[in-house]
DNA sequence: CTCTAATCGAGACGGTACGTCGCGTCTTACG
DNA sequence: CGTAAGACGCGACGTACCGTCTCGATTAGAG
């Protein structure tokens, strides 16, 4: 949740001013590094004064999060079908095609260069998610949380493979992969 | 290759120097995130002079890829027969096996503050080791960059894993879930 | 003169707010030299809207002068007899006694961290009234410039000790000091 | 004492910065008052990096403060026999002659922004001095305290005039005018 | 075993980004 | 519809770290 929340109302310049930093935020992160981008190049580029950013951030990494968690949120919630589901193949082209539907906005989360500290928030909700779904206290043949790190690994992998290199590749064949490498192996293995 | 090299012959207080200096760092990398280590924590944890680091690398990036690209090329050669040998399951065994003789090195290498860079350089690596050997011009069903990316992303996941938390499992079960969840699917896909 | 002045006619909320104002100005300046007092600090103290400050005043200084000025232009007042006067003793202990009616006042400008501007303020304009009065073209022993700027800053001096530290010397004790040190030398230099 | 000090021993470098450093302190002092000279301004008249600044002097204060105080002991040295000697005039001369020796120097100290704060502490050292010089237990009609407080206080602004707008007048005629308005007046109350 | 050149410890320095604070302006939400 | 509250642009502050540089003082290894 962002700073200076003031019971969740926002003067109108607030809300504005946020979504520059936002937008400068995801430009960025298009060109380098989240670790080399300054915060003075964000309020630069958002044309916003320097000191204004930590009216509304404590740090980038701040930014970062108020961008991502939403996001990551509504990811999840995309993505435990594929584990619960009968039909994994379909559950992987709706995830797929929601992810195509905010391409933009994943390219720069998951192949620029925030991509590691995504990696690790969606693994870290990931295993907080799973653990909370529970299923039966795990006769498989691996330990869950295991199959857990590895999955949402493995997915965000080819995920992000494909909206940094594949794009020429239909939703329907980047899912069947995801379907057969990932979601039904781990499927096995549960 | 390191600074100051004087056709690769080294004073032996060099030796030590950069003995020292690559201890220190590793000794760095189990605490905090290699973005948070600074030159001089580095050189005074080494008991070196400052400037004294700069004579043999040019920047903390340099010694850490001086620390891990002998051992990465290692491990690489120790993974290819993964996907090369008759018996997945025994080529499993033996890398984990060789991971484990070098335990303390890949922990702090793998689930370290340094991961997500050793993460890419090994992936990076596995693709051309991978165009290398090239198998024939692919006529699979899904492209060979992207089983590598994902491959040696997930046998990297499932490593760091067990050496941040599955210390108690022995080698041949880790072997044995690596290579279902990972390899065979991996083939079977080329 | 103060801002938002509409013919010298002041709304009743207006007179009430500088008043505020001015008491917070000098209850801070008896703790805190005036370079480090904010106006934040001042609008606080006052129990007043930050921005209201700056409807009133352009800044900390023009509060402190509108203050000041009326006070200086008084003490000044009473001051020139010390230098006209037959009885300069009796001049003296008027201008202490008067002083002594407005102690917390004075000693808030005089002791407190404004000194040092209100005594270049005061020494300025005793240059301006003494130039106006301005005796006969001087034949005297040293340039009048200097006498007026010297018996000020003394005056000043003197007063200011006792408002600091001789609260227990009588009126009539520090006058015959001033008298005997400053006024007299002065006038027999003239 | 500045900052930084290695036992009184300092690297030539940190001698070549200090000066540079004093230097350009005492050039802005001429220009505009203490308050208004930045750190920045002072690193970049001395040809210094702004950071270099603060590894010398922990604020502007500091540099202020070594700058002045060897030259404040010196100059109370010399006004101490203004006191004690039997000719007073003669010590008027000596100590107008000194001060007119380092004219630049103490022209920006005591005209310039910073006199307030070298008033200040000129008159602090005065009474520390004179309470140790300490005459007999006081059967004088003023408090030594009031005195020395007047008395230095006189004694500068009569200094600072003269280095101000009196560049005209003979040395001896400024020290004729300061024995006869100041030390002869405070001896006689003594 | 000696001498000479390299390496080293120490740390000052110019530079750049940080995060904070205060000013004075200007917008906004609320009474 | 006016006014307080406070967001904003600006710019200085003092700190931390980088990578360069100069000093002497060791100390290795060639002769």
């Amino acid at each position: 949740m962002p700073d200076g929340d003031n019971n969740g109302v926002l003067d109108a310049r607030q809300v504005r001013t946020r979504a520059k930093l936002q937008g400068a935020m995801l430009a960025l992160l298009a060109e380098e590094p989240f670790e080399r981008i300054t915060v003075r190049a964000i309020a630069e580029a958002a044309q916003v004064g320097y000191a204004t950013f930590f009216r509304h951030y404590p740090d980038k990494g701040a930014l970062l999060h108020d961008l991502a968690d939403d996001e990551i949120t509504e990811l999840l919630g995309r993505a435990a079908p594929l584990f619960t589901a009968d039909d994994t193949r379909g559950s992987c082209v709706a995830l797929i095609a929601y992810v195509a539907e905010r391409r933009a906005l994943w390219r720069a989360l998951l192949t620029g260069g925030a991509a590691p500290i995504l990696r690790e928030r969606l693994v870290d909700q990931s295993r907080v998610l799973a653990l909370k779904l529970g299923g039966p206290p795990s006769e498989s043949r691996s330990p869950l949380e295991l199959r857990v790190t590895y999955a949402t690994s493995a997915v965000l992998e080819i995920i992000a493979w494909w909206l940094r290199e594949g794009e020429a590749m239909p939703i329907e064949e980047i899912a069947a992969i995801l379907d057969r490498l990932v979601i039904r192996p781990t499927l096995a293995e549960g």
